[in-house]
DNA sequence: ACGTCACCGGAAAGCGCTTTCCAGCGCCGG
DNA sequence: CCGGCGCTGGAAAGCGCTTTCCGGTGACGT
């Protein structure tokens, strides 16, 4: 576990080169003064040859600072996140600081844990990514540890709305779903079904609710709008498509909340024989890379990622602001060709 | 950039719960000893009401254990290195170990840069995902500060081959490619062309190397094999693409040494208006996710991504063994319908 | 009833570093 | 020629913990 027979220190390299501790430090770990050129030089051939390597703990206990940050995300595989993580750990790397990586695969109690590490690790910041959590007892916790890490002088940013005070970058999930909604029901479809994740996902929720009231502006009651739960994941998209297929589907379109879930529902679609966009029209929220890749190219919105989670760390690392920001970030309708009209000729069910 | 205010102290909680600091310490962070009851409630409960939250670096600075490992890669958003990083991560936290992800972006210099990070920070483990270099400098420095992690107590491990003795986990990339080779030639191929990424990663090599062994195996001698070098990354697909198809392309088929140069690779061919397989056919290789999503699903050869970066992890985190193990994973070749017989009509698409 | 031990709590010594604070010294002006 | 200033180097006090070593107490055996 530990490590047992720990390398030279900065006493012996201070040893080695004749000079104090004091000197030592300031030659290597440059502080604020200056050391004479010869003891300089002394000391650092001698933290060579002895091939020193700063403890950083010692330095963090000594000197009260870290650089390092901890990022916390439902699934490092996940493109979504993958491209979060991306732009947090460029913006963390720029400002010299490591980035800590946690995967709660959507426990709150592992999102809680990793929380918890990090504020040991006396981070100087922590940027939750992914969707919060709908669920009072968790809030609570959250809250609270994060008032301490505040409190102990460290920042944290959200990804996503969280319910929780800090300083937040928000997709416009509502006014990106209602664009989608809206733009299937111009499209002629009346009878829709969306494939939502765990509805305790708060950025579930609004995308749900920006559909509904997008369909509804173009004309769809929300009593014609079927919903379907299943995981925020492929498999869930694939168990939606099926619960669909086998209910004797009468939507001509399904909005799936993430793109993950869209790429499992257009496989299972698929493999059922019902053609996109002719049978079903599908639509997704994202835009992930392969969105575009997929036959048919999936409509989706599309979100700055990599920039979202660039600047939750800044807003994370910047510890001069006082009070919380907001930062919004659009969301841009993509329209590709799996939505169409919905067809004069009348879309056939042939669902085995 | 640091804490200003620290939060509670150990002391602090002793001192509310009215017992010494070992007694705090041994309640709270468990050691071997016990604590009685009555105390121990009390202790937790000034913990509790005081929000103590231990300090990692003083822990690891008194108690000489991290708990912490680290994790070199080139870049989070490849799916390549997702996965690896999820089974590492997996299995660092099976363990309870917190992962600190470097990316590297490909870069030799931030790649020894993170090394002596990770080594500051006294992490019990490095994993070393992705290609090695082949330059001997940074593999001399490397080895050096490998050494010294080893010397400190520490372990590290590496997935794909670097030619720096330590353990590794060595996708078979030589036989993968040999059975793309093969497999093209026996599909009546004789000119193949091969999109190759900087050759100075090892793994490039071996995968040309097999391939073109493979290739000739099947009756095509190497000089009827292009190589066009391009960066390993889906513009570099895109341009390896562009290159073959302007140079007057003769061969009909193409490798390209990774999937996500394949995905580049294809999207230009398909915007150029060649028909894959029917003009081209196309291979990739470690099947990612999304190849057999495109159109045509590309063929391409399967590694267990996810097992070699789980794999890895836990021999670099494996202090008991003595000597360097080598963990061959196999790698499975798997035919889409990107390839096809050359020469003969063929129908290039396959619904359904 | 006394000696012995097991057991639990506390004092204190570090872990490796940063950072005051202080001492020595060459330099200037007076 | 002397006092003070500005330097640079060193001594030492922690940073917040773990852990060894000790001492005191109660239970137990005889």
């Amino acid at each position: 576990m530990g490590n047992q027979s720990r390398g030279p220190t900065l006493s012996d390299v201070a040893r080695a080169a004749q000079v104090s501790l004091a000197t030592a430090s300031r030659a290597l770990n440059g502080g604020q003064r200056v050391v004479g050129p010869e003891l300089r030089g002394r000391i650092e051939e001698a933290a060579r040859r002895l091939g020193y390597v700063p403890n950083a703990h010692a330095q963090a206990l000594a000197g009260g600072t870290t650089s390092t940050v901890g990022l916390v995300l439902h699934d490092i595989t996940d493109p979504y996140f993958a491209a979060i993580a991306r732009g947090a750990i460029a913006a963390a790397s720029d400002q010299g600081s490591l980035v800590m990586v946690g995967s709660t695969f959507r426990s709150t109690a592992r999102e809680l844990d990793f929380v918890r590490t990090f504020r040991a690790q006396r981070v100087d910041a922590i940027v939750l990514a992914g969707s919060g959590f709908d669920d009072d007892g968790y809030r609570a916790a959250m809250t609270e540890e994060l008032d301490g890490q505040r409190r102990a002088g460290g920042g944290y940013a959200f990804v996503s709305e969280h319910h929780i005070p800090g300083h937040v970058v928000l997709p416009d999930n509502h006014g990106g779903a209602a664009a989608l909604g809206r733009a299937l029901a111009d499209l002629g479809h009346r009878r829709l079904a969306v494939a939502g994740g765990p509805s305790h996902l708060t950025t579930v929720q609004h995308r749900i609710d920006g559909f509904v009231r997008g369909a509804e502006a173009g004309g769809v009651p929300a009593s014609c709008i079927d919903r379907i739960d299943h995981p925020f994941s492929e498999d869930g998209g694939r168990a939606a498509a099926r619960e669909l297929l086998d209910g004797g589907c009468r939507a001509t379109a399904l909005f799936c909340v993430s793109d993950v879930m869209a790429m499992g529902a257009l496989d299972e679609l698929t493999a059922a024989g019902v053609a996109v966009p002719k049978d079903l029209s599908l639509v997704g929220f994202n835009d992930v890379p392969t969105m575009r890749r997929l036959t048919p190219p999936v409509s989706t919105v599309r979100l700055d990622l990599e920039t979202m989670g660039r600047t939750a760390m800044e807003l994370a690392l910047d510890r001069s602001a006082s009070g919380f920001r907001t930062v919004h970030v659009p969301a841009e309708l993509v329209l590709r060709s799996s939505t169409a009209p919905v067809g004069v000729d009348v879309p056939s069910r042939e669902n085995a």
